[in-house]
DNA sequence: GCCGTTTTCGGCCCGACTGTTTTCAGTCG
């Protein structure tokens, strides 16, 4: 049988045919279809190849008709598409290249194409050095300077998403520098940063104020722009020294929830809620909700979605994966907030590689008001942490008891991070497994096995009795190292039918189960450990990521493992009781 | 290319800013 392709790699090829297509002026709702059908496949937590299997005639998938499912299946089977490679044929190659640059689009590629002859960007560089792209229709010397600063910046410096625990730090200094405007009002945070993405492209902000004017003029001159990209009466774009790009929208104080609706997205989300308005004849956009020209709202985002006929949808899940269906018919979840987590089911002390004590951890619980904390040093196998043999971890188990005893309202968990080995054992016996509360186990090692291997690996480990939590399951450093390649679908249900559980990793590097996997879970009946990983007291504060990321896999609290008291979460922890 | 309780054809979200124009196309979000 010949192997499957999987979802990135179909989305990708979706995404080159949309591109291709622009380039090749084809109808721009032609575009569209393929860009919608990119972005669903990426976010699915099943392979599509599974969801489409047969000839069904029936559409599954909301934007993929019978011409789509079949593209797609052809694609998931053989990796090819004859329309893709027609259209690579047809387009010179540096052509896609040329449509990711700023200012370009399909318009000016294809004269930069056409009329120059431009094959590489070398040969466009030398063009606009030349003087021949300012001589060109729609081209000038505004437009010759900016490609001479991104074909000499763009070599050194490739434009990155940064993840949101950075973005973060850069958020707040900017809030509190732009309510220093005259005139100012509310200043917020919309675009995927409040949507809780784990990663963000740009800083979208929301002002509202009686005059734009006066706030823009502030936020041009905020002292850490090294550039200002385009500045408006009511709307700016800046770029900072770090490369973060911010864009300011200033609105009306009547059109606050017209203004952060629209600018949270995300945009697939925001085009199937007009889409509603249009049904209602209504037109929503930034200033608010009308009816021809009488106005309807707009001052709320409550008052935006109750002009459709929907409840208040949270940020998190606007992806347009479901939500609106769900709101129309009332089956909105109710998601997990920060307040519900009882406690922390993955934190490292100094007796491995982390940084603080047993003692040190413990106050740092108490004052989260958490019932429990699980210590999970590594075992022996990571040796560079120094690992826990039987003999330390032993140690370690009589350690907690003490600390236990004077602790009063919060309890440390006698727990491990134990390595799952190359073969599926795990690298301590379970007769010492067995003396723990709980048994956290994780892949460290040989990440660049089969699929079918890696996730054999993880089911035969799933088998072992004390094996309690699967921790960071896909192994992904977010923009640093890919997830290994697993099979989710097989380990969830292996989760389910063995009594198990499955991390989400907050650290903010890490936000290791993806959203649509947490939907799986989710759906599956698994419950889900939000948990730090902390190396350090401190770093208990990163569960808030962590809950973010469970808010867009739409997690409520009973799906979250540690929701539980401790006298709830001891019974579901006691997994050879329930087989 | 998708979609349909007004439609199987003819719609498909919409506005701001820039730069090149000389009234607007292209790009972006």
């Amino acid at each position: 049988m010949a192997e499957t392709r999987h979802n990135p790699e179909i989305a990708q090829s979706l995404d080159d045919i949309a591109d291709l297509l622009e380039l090749d002026d084809a109808n721009p709702f032609r575009i569209r279809a393929y860009r919608n059908a990119a972005r669903l496949v990426r976010g699915l937590g099943k392979e599509v190849s599974e969801i489409l299997t047969t000839e069904d005639t029936a559409p599954k998938l909301p934007g993929i008709g019978a011409d789509l499912a079949d593209k797609i299946r052809t694609l998931a089977r053989t990796g090819h598409l004859p329309l893709l490679d027609q259209l690579r044929k047809k387009t010179p190659h540096v052509a896609q290249e040329l449509l990711h640059l700023p200012n370009l689009g399909p318009k000016r590629v294809r004269t930069l194409c056409d009329e120059l002859g431009v094959r590489t960007l070398e040969q466009l560089h030398r063009a606009v050095l030349d003087g021949r792209v300012r001589e060109l229709p729609g081209f000038g010397a505004g437009i010759e300077k900016k490609l001479r600063e991104v074909l000499e910046a763009g070599a050194k410096a490739p434009p990155s998403r940064l993840k949101l625990a950075l973005a973060e730090s850069y958020v707040d200094p900017i809030l509190t520098y732009l309510r220093g405007a005259p005139g100012i009002d509310q200043v917020v945070v919309a675009g995927s940063y409040r949507r809780c993405q784990e990663t963000v492209g740009d800083i979208d902000i929301v002002a509202t104020a009686e005059r734009g004017q006066p706030v823009i003029d502030r936020f041009v001159a905020y002292d850490e722009a090294a550039k200002v990209l385009a500045s408006g009466s009511t709307r700016a774009t800046i770029v900072l020294r770090s490369g973060l790009q911010i864009d300011l929208r200033v609105v009306p104080k009547e059109s606050y929830g017209a203004a952060l609706y629209y600018f949270t997205g995300s945009k697939a989300h925001n085009i199937a809620i007009r889409k509603l308005g249009l049904e209602r004849g209504l037109k929503i956009n930034e200033y608010g909700v009308f009816r021809r020209r009488k106005r309807l709202g707009g001052k709320t985002e409550d008052e935006v979605f109750g002009a459709v006929g929907l409840p208040f949808i949270p940020p998190e899940l606007r992806e347009n994966r479901g939500e609106i269906e769900a709101a129309a018919a009332g089956t909105l979840p109710k998601l997990v907030e920060l307040a519900d987590l009882r406690g922390d089911l993955h934190v490292h002390s100094k007796a491995t590689d982390g940084h603080d004590s047993l003692e040190e951890l413990a106050q740092a619980a108490r004052e989260h008001g958490y019932d429990y904390l699980a210590v999970t040093d590594h075992s022996r196998r990571i040796a560079m942490a120094h690992g826990l043999d039987p003999h330390r971890l032993m140690q370690e188990m009589r350690a907690i008891d003490r600390i236990n005893e004077k602790l009063g309202e919060t309890t440390l968990l006698k727990s491990i991070e134990v390595d799952i080995l190359e073969d599926g054992t795990l690298d301590l016996p379970d007769g010492v497994l067995g003396e723990l509360d709980l048994v956290v186990a994780a892949v460290h090692s040989k990440f660049d096995l089969s699929r079918q291997k890696q996730t054999d690996r993880i089911l035969r480990a799933m088998e072992r009795p004390h094996f309690t939590i699967l921790a960071h399951p896909t192994g992904r450093l977010i923009g640093e190292r890919a997830p290994y390649d697993v099979d989710m679908g097989r380990i969830i249900a292996a989760a389910k039918n063995r009594g198990c559980y499955i991390e989400l990793n907050a650290h903010p590097d890490r936000l290791d189960l993806i959203d649509s996997h947490c939907r799986m879970a989710k759906e599956a009946g698994v419950l889900v450990s939000i948990a730090t990983d902390a190396h350090r007291a401190q770093e208990l504060n990163n569960l808030r990521f962590g809950v973010g990321q469970g808010r867009r896999g739409w997690l409520e609290k009973g799906d979250v493992l540690n929701t539980r008291t401790l006298a709830q979460l001891r019974p579901l922890l006691a997994r050879t009781m329930r087989r």
